[in-house]
DNA sequence: ATTAGCACTATTCATTAATGAGTGCTAATA
DNA sequence: TATTAGCACTCATTAATGAATAGTGCTAAT
């Protein structure tokens, strides 16, 4: 008589749902595997690594299951089989308990900077960059949206004769400055009138609503302003009219190359344009400061076709009262997206902790 | 009896110096031969595409006499030859009529940036990308030098009780700000007496000299100060404090990549570390501000030995007044010299005249 | 349902041989 | 005396071959 082996039973029970489960453990085996060695995974290997006991030939049926449902896919007839964006999909939505930071990445990373009076430009400049030293990869961040930023102060500078310098404070933190040419020329008394004017009547709101309210005085009040008013305006509306138009810090381009998958493919050429571009970048950027928490962008899912090849991970800072923008990594589909999660998750949180101390208010 | 042929009796008389001229001939045909087709260069392609006739054998001669002078190395006993630094060298030296700057180049730099009121920081980055983007290698700018450059104005705006923002607007153009922290809680009308003071105190100064006349104030004065100047005295200090490390903008790096020199080599990773540094490239792009004219740096004469592939083509450019900072490319070895340098001749240039044209006086 | 066994396939790697570009040397030539 | 032709030699590159290897799919046995 044969032993009873523990667990029979609740194979026997619930064989279906049991064996799909198996599979997924097994899809999930594959691409912890390829994550690891960047190098198709075959039956054999895989029956040594994986946890639980099965042979290679199951596991080649398993694995065959797996290509027809778009999980795998074989280079060519003789070798393993190698992840789908489909299989990643899967594998990142079934994550559920995130590695904890370790604490080398803790210790970089806490806090981004501690020098108090940093401009933000300098404390994202930094965070991108020790996220591109920490996951090796790729490493973008994209700068404070203006129009959404609420006026801290204006300043006008009389430079020369036609020449007054404009200063926009954020509450964000972001200074930003624009020389303006007019042709009456004011003096430095008159712009602090109209300097005070513009920050009693705007401060606090953001820059949208600024150039609006703006816009409406000038449409519908025009006649009613006294002369310093009516300057104001004017001055006003072109100081405002500063549209920066979002920029992005990158950082540790370079990474991408040394990375084995993106050496073999020479789809380095797509990254490239990519990089130059800038656009499909920033417009995904942009995307993850709707929502909280980790955006991810695997492969194919990507819109713009030079990113097919790629994966972002981002996730959006913010200050005690708004959300600001995004970092994220950019690297090849096949990345350690359990690692890069955390990291990315990890160091927006604490890029928006150290802006929020920063914060003028 | 012979004929006598002309020229017979040059060469007779001066027939090292004639037989010196055509080595010399011959190696530029090298030098540029490989700059074109980046392949070692053997005696026979080198005697159809030569100006003058001469067979491959006397080629060979004096290819081997160049190489014996250092002029020449081969890769392989049965390869052609390939321009050493010593050869670049030379052949930079050796250029005395630039090319024209193309058409189109001339119509992309010119000029750099048509709006007025653009932040220099602006200006620097599109230059940069534009000479990127028509060398097709990794091209730097540095940003003006604060320590040199002279205070246009100051300005102190209280941002909270404890913080107030310092704005330094130098002739060049170049806004810096930065958030001090203070103890005392200073009202707006006393800030603004203490930026008249130091305004008029210190306008048209150097950083430089503002830092070692407030730390002299301190040192040597401080009893006499009534209250207003003691406050203005100690927060000009805190206010100058800024120093700016001097800052570098990066462009085109992938360009590096695509280049068939970088290919083979694996240098690639050096050059990586170089860009992830900055501060040799930063070290040459100083240097180069000392001296006017195009400065060349070829492979192993660049001190750094991440740098020992590359050369490194760079030009100042400046305002009215002063030098501020230097633009440069970074490629091989064997770039196009004669191209290259004139191209950032004329970047610079022109990054120089719309500065100037920007300037606040 | 799982596994062992086997035939089959495609890559990789080392070996070999042929090709060709290029040199260096020597002797002939103008 | 400078130049050139001729020739032997070297070494990288290429293609072809075959053995070894890692993998699959299928079938039959457990």
């Amino acid at each position: 008589m044969k032993i009873r082996v523990k667990g029979i039973e609740n194979q026997g029970a619930s064989g279906k749902t049991n064996s799909n489960e198996r599979s997924m453990e097994v899809l999930q085996s594959i691409i912890e595997n390829y994550i690891k060695n960047s190098e198709p995974v075959g039956s054999r290997t895989l029956s040594k690594t994986i946890g639980f006991k099965l042979s290679p030939a199951t596991i080649r049926n398993i694995m065959s299951d797996l290509a027809e449902s778009g999980f795998l896919i074989q280079t060519h007839t003789s070798a393993g089989r190698v992840p789908t964006d489909k299989a990643y999909r899967f594998y990142v939505d079934s994550i559920s308990k995130k590695p904890a930071i370790p604490e080398q990445i803790k210790q970089k990373l806490s806090p981004v900077s501690n020098v108090q009076g940093t401009p933000v430009e300098d404390i994202l400049s930094k965070a991108v960059h020790l996220l591109a030293e920490l996951t090796k990869f790729a490493c973008v961040v994209s700068t404070p949206k203006q129009s959404v930023s609420r006026l801290q102060r204006i300043e006008l500078i009389k430079i020369s004769e036609d020449r007054i310098l404009v200063i926009l404070v954020t509450k964000a933190g972001v200074v930003r400055d624009k020389i303006i040419f007019v042709k009456e020329n004011h003096s430095q008394e008159f712009l602090s009138s109209v300097t005070s004017f513009l920050n009693e009547e705007f401060k606090n709101h953001s820059m949208q609503e600024i150039r609006e309210g703006i816009h409406q005085s000038i449409v519908s009040d025009r006649h009613r302003y006294h002369d310093l008013l009516a300057h104001a305006v004017r001055l006003g509306k072109k100081a405002f009219e500063l549209n920066q138009p979002g920029e992005m810090f990158i950082e540790g381009q370079m990474n991408l190359l040394l990375d084995s998958h993106f050496h073999e493919q020479s789809s380095v050429k797509s990254l490239i344009d990519a990089f130059e571009q800038k656009t499909a970048i920033m417009k995904i950027l942009d995307e993850s400061m709707k929502n909280k928490g980790v955006h991810i962008h695997i492969g194919i899912e990507n819109d713009y076709e030079h990113l097919h090849k790629c994966s972002l991970i981002t996730a959006s800072y913010r200050n005690k009262q708004n959300v600001l923008g995004s970092i994220g990594v950019v690297g090849p589909t096949s990345m350690d997206y359990k690692s890069i999660i955390s990291t990315v998750e990890y160091t927006a949180k604490m890029l928006s902790k150290t802006i929020s101390e920063q914060s003028y208010d």
